[in-house]
DNA sequence: ACTTCAATAAACAGTTATGTTTATCGAATG
DNA sequence: CATTCGATAAACATAACTGTTTATTGAAGT
């Protein structure tokens, strides 16, 4: 059992790879399993025979997509000193993170409510990115008194709606940090860095 | 012909009131004309012999919504002198009707893409509320360079998808507007006002 | 009283999807 | 060379929804 096992792989692959495709044009609301057969070049049995349902569709599309397009790594601006180069840093691995997804976020934010195998994994990347927010927020070192207007700035800088409208209204990314950097100083003057 | 017309024309509204709240309850993407003539207590052909297609329904639906929950009305701020005032102003109409009218413009905003009927309303809204947000900018009087910053940033205050953002991070109404000021004093600390 | 016609009731044909069954093909396996 | 089994092919039953047709009912209009 070789051969046998490895085409059986490239069937599965190829649906999968069909999956993720229509997931990022059409959203994975609108996205059939007759669609996904079509597209993959099998018969739609041949997808049943792979995946008990959509759902189950779905979670190997959606790890298989975040093995190949995987978030920022903390990694990479945690040796930065200076607070606020570090939050530019992380902007700005976030914001070409969405520049090269931004179909697939596009069409998970706008689904999210309505397809249930979505649910999980959209909010485990919320928690996710709140969570680098609260670490960037907090090395900013605020006030107590401003300390929670930082964090949900940060959080809101770091949300891909957010850099969705950025985009939608002609800034390029440089100039998305620039003014989110305003943004703060405008709330933590005195901070250090 | 009186009793008549009357009652053809409450037929009518029945089936836009049912429109409407299955457009708030599960957006125009998923209201069926089916669902439209359960939820009126109608027959389905009823419905077809009010409105040629879905379209002309959501169409009639679009302008009844409006009538009844009528976006803010700059007069209301163009008396006020402050610059920053009258933003604050502005900003409290627009937070508020967000508030009121959550659940129809979260669908809208999630269904245009889908919905061609949605999309000619939807683009007149947004270019009603970036005209109002370039004046309240305007008015701000910032420096040339600093000009568009201040009316991005004040657009981007002004746009639904960030009232609902800030809304989900639990900041009440007044704090949000707290922290759009805040923004703004980092761009253009020495603007008069 | 008689007519008009808005709305009902019930069916039709067509589309697109789901999930399942049965039979067959054909290349990899032993 | 015979067998295994992944994939094909084609059908079935089920479910929603669209848009249309035909016939009927019953209150409003004259």
């Amino acid at each position: 059992m070789r051969k046998r096992a490895l085409s059986q792989e490239e069937t599965r692959r190829r649906i999968v790879e069909a999956t993720m495709q229509l997931h990022g044009e059409v959203g994975p609301r609108a996205t059939t399993i007759s669609a996904i057969a079509e597209r993959a070049g099998v018969q739609r049995l041949t997808v049943y025979r792979h995946f008990p349902d959509e759902a189950a569709v779905f979670r190997a599309c959606t790890r298989h997509w975040l093995s190949l397009n995987p978030p920022p790594d903390s990694r990479s601006w945690e040796s930065i000193d200076d607070p606020r180069k570090r939050l530019r840093a992380a902007l700005s691995a976030f914001y070409d993170y969405y520049a090269a997804t931004e179909d697939m976020w596009t069409a998970s934010f706008r689904d999210v409510d309505a397809v249930e195998a979505l649910q999980e994994p959209m909010a485990e990347f919320e928690t996710f990115v709140a969570g680098i927010a609260d670490g960037l927020a907090w090395y900013l070192g605020p006030g107590r008194r401003k300390a929670a207007s930082v964090a949900i700035t940060v959080q809101h800088a770091l949300a891909f709606p957010t850099w969705k409208d950025f985009q939608a209204r002609g800034l390029k990314n440089p100039k998305k940090i620039e003014l989110v950097m305003a943004w703060l100083s405008g709330i933590a003057p005195n901070s250090p860095g």
